[in-house]
DNA sequence: ATCAGATTATTGGTATGACCAATTCTCATC
DNA sequence: GATGAGAATTGGTCATACCAATAATCTGAT
């Protein structure tokens, strides 16, 4: 009963291994569409049915989608550790708002230790790319790709830091709070200085990770993430305001 | 969710549902073996592929097993339907299973620098308490019971640090690891001394959250971790030794 | 030049038949 | 009756073809 014996590997079990393992490392990322089927088992040197037991596997597990004629899509909701519930409440209830930053916040302090300690030549190479089109980004008045890049940036830092859990934690965060980067950042631009501020602090973390130092680079990831949430804080105060005389005056759902 | 588009529906997934309901009302009953595939295809008025299909998703659903040559039969065991795909998939990959740990590490050292920074009389209450149930295990030679009272005590910690985002995910990490911990920690106390090391550690760890050093929490934590992992990897190099002997090199890594 | 509609290509969904490999069954043999 | 070889059963895999839905392309009218 203990079944010890080593049981005949089903092929499809092993491809679908196989592609949880790419899933996992970020070879499909979420919301991307796989190859072809027929490109697939070729590749993977199976028959087409074999990859689609596969497929199928994967599609019952949640990770995987298909649509006919359409393709295979990677779930966007997997890398989240928060396909629950209760973080879904969470994500929709303000109280618990500052919760959810604070831990993103953390997280993304941890990226940066891990992603000084073990970035590869590759990823400092990504690191420097995001960044100056972050920099670029500077430029124009958009907030909303301004946001982007700032996500892009430090989802950069974050796979450099080579950790496959901390990864898809923040990723699913980022998805979490999607709305509310770009509201934010937009909320903070307000500030005089904050643009050249936030590109110093972003600045002062790349070389800090480039660089190597660990620690440094915590602290600088820290300190942009006060001065974040200082300006949000500050500005929060003036929302509410805004926001309770708004209710008062028009209560629609 | 939504989805209430009428979506295609897929063949295999109408005879899952099919079976799912056989199984569940009692037609195909716990431990019954089921007709052979050919048969259960032509019943279904479906090819052999698409009832494979099927029962592969059932398979992954961990309601059907199948043996080659012997059949397929209704596994003994109904009910366990994980929430969570990523986790699942982690925990069933053992080339994740450091990120997991570091990860949770991680977490751990935010967990003590929080609650120095935050912890209520309730809280400090609370966690001197857990320590001395801990310390008292450490009289016995029950590793499990000591396991437990370590999670408890680090479980603590992660309550006092006034996160539920913090505490929600510290807790799916250790239902995730619980078999892991146990495992680990009973290797670990093979080690001379460590069973006064470890509690020491504890203790400091303790000392600095009521002291309210945050920074003094997370380096203390960060040691204890230092000191389970070092402990952890010198036990694998043994256990894994005739492997090793293979590819003998000086500095592993 | 632009856009709507039709056409083509791509892609997942299904079916058929065949063969292989592991298991189980059958039955002759001792 | 026990044993072991061979046959039948059954899951595992493959190749091919065709269907259906979608996406990409082209065409033609405005």
């Amino acid at each position: 009963m203990s079944q010890s014996r080593l049981e005949t590997p089903r092929l499809s079990d092993v491809i679908m291994q196989r592609m949880e393992s790419m899933i996992l490392e970020g070879s499909f990322k979420p919301g991307q569409r796989l190859p072809p089927e027929r490109e697939l088992a070729t590749r993977f040197g199976v028959s087409r049915p074999s990859l689609r037991e596969a497929i199928q596997k994967l599609a019952a597990k949640g990770l995987l989608t298909s649509r006919q004629g359409g393709g295979t899509f990677v779930s966007e909701q997997v890398g989240s550790s928060f396909s629950d519930p209760l973080l879904d409440l969470l994500a929709n209830h303000n109280e618990f708002q500052y919760d959810l930053l604070e831990f993103r916040h953390s997280l993304e302090g941890l990226s940066a230790y891990y992603a000084a300690l073990r970035s590869t030549p590759a990823d400092k190479e990504r690191l420097q790319a995001r960044f100056e089109e972050l920099r670029a980004t500077y430029e124009d008045q958009d907030p909303v790709r301004e946001a982007e890049a700032d996500a892009a940036f430090h989802l950069a830092i974050a796979e450099a830091a080579h950790n496959v859990v901390l990864l898809h934690t923040i990723r699913g965060l980022f998805n979490l709070l999607e709305k509310n980067i770009v509201e934010n950042l937009s909320l903070l631009f307000e500030r005089d200085n904050s643009r050249s501020q936030l590109l110093a602090q972003h600045q002062a973390l790349l070389d800090a990770i480039l660089a190597g130092d660990g620690e440094l680079a915590r602290k600088m990831s820290h300190q942009h993430l006060v001065y974040v949430e200082e300006g949000l804080l500050e500005l929060s105060k003036r929302e509410t305001r805004l926001e309770r005389s708004l209710r008062r005056v028009q209560t629609s759902e």
